[in-house]
DNA sequence: TAAACGATCTGCT
DNA sequence: GCAGATCGTTTAT
């Protein structure tokens, strides 16, 4: 296994969705394809809370599309948008249809891999959108509802020590509903956010 | 079964 | 920076 330390377990995510949508910063995420581990740090994320929040896809409810939102802590949640998809990881309690959107990641591992899946060859504008990401690692439907904390493909774990980030919270992107909410968290400092952030 | 709508991306200016 | 492409899911006939 590379040198990244711990993977998050359960507890992780069964915290507060915008206390772990803050936390995910910083941490690797990481995808094995044919027996190579791809992936890199997350630097961008978007907490969505429970039927609460508008913009959520769970605030109208249960669906067979949206199932795996309503799942246990850690439950990863892949949902189709714009003929492409987002990968976000389930916080709370089962049943609250809280997640956590991964919005973009600084590419690390298996750069090569990742440029072939996406045909593209700019590295920034390899993994620094939420459809990017996803097919840059590979992730499409039928990794919908597999268990972040024990599972063998897909994987989020803490580096411990790593370089020191700028957390910053802004705006969600790309929403209609509840748009003022800061419940976007981005490392400032990053190269590969999908959009900077205002100084 | 038809129509509308996105938690978006890309290419071109 | 902006318009156009794109297609599965949802909601309406």
């Amino acid at each position: 296994m590379l040198e990244c330390g711990e993977r998050l377990a359960k507890e992780f995510y069964a915290g507060d969705t915008k206390s772990v949508a803050r936390d995910l910063i910083g941490k690797a995420l990481l995808r094995k394809i044919e027996n190579e581990w791809v992936g890199g740090w997350i630097v961008e994320t978007e907490a969505y809370l429970a039927t609460r929040d508008p913009a959520s896809h769970s605030a109208r409810g249960k669906t067979p599309c949206n199932a795996s939102m309503f799942g246990p802590a850690g439950t990863l949640y892949v949902y189709p948008i714009h003929a492409k998809y987002c990968l976000n990881a389930v916080t709370e309690v089962e049943g609250a249809g809280c997640a956590v959107l991964i919005r973009a990641i600084e590419p690390v591992w298996g750069i090569e891999m990742m440029k072939d899946l996406r045909i593209q060859q700019d590295l920034r504008r390899l993994t620094s959108g939420p459809a990017m990401l996803c097919q840059a690692l590979g992730v499409d439907r039928n990794h919908d509802g597999l268990d972040l904390p024990t599972d063998d493909e897909i994987t989020i774990r803490n580096p411990g020590e790593s370089k020191k980030r700028r957390i910053v919270a802004a705006k969600r992107i790309g929403i209609s509903k509840a748009k003022d909410r800061l419940l976007r968290f981005v490392d400032a400092e990053s190269d590969f956010l999908s959009r900077r952030v205002a100084k």
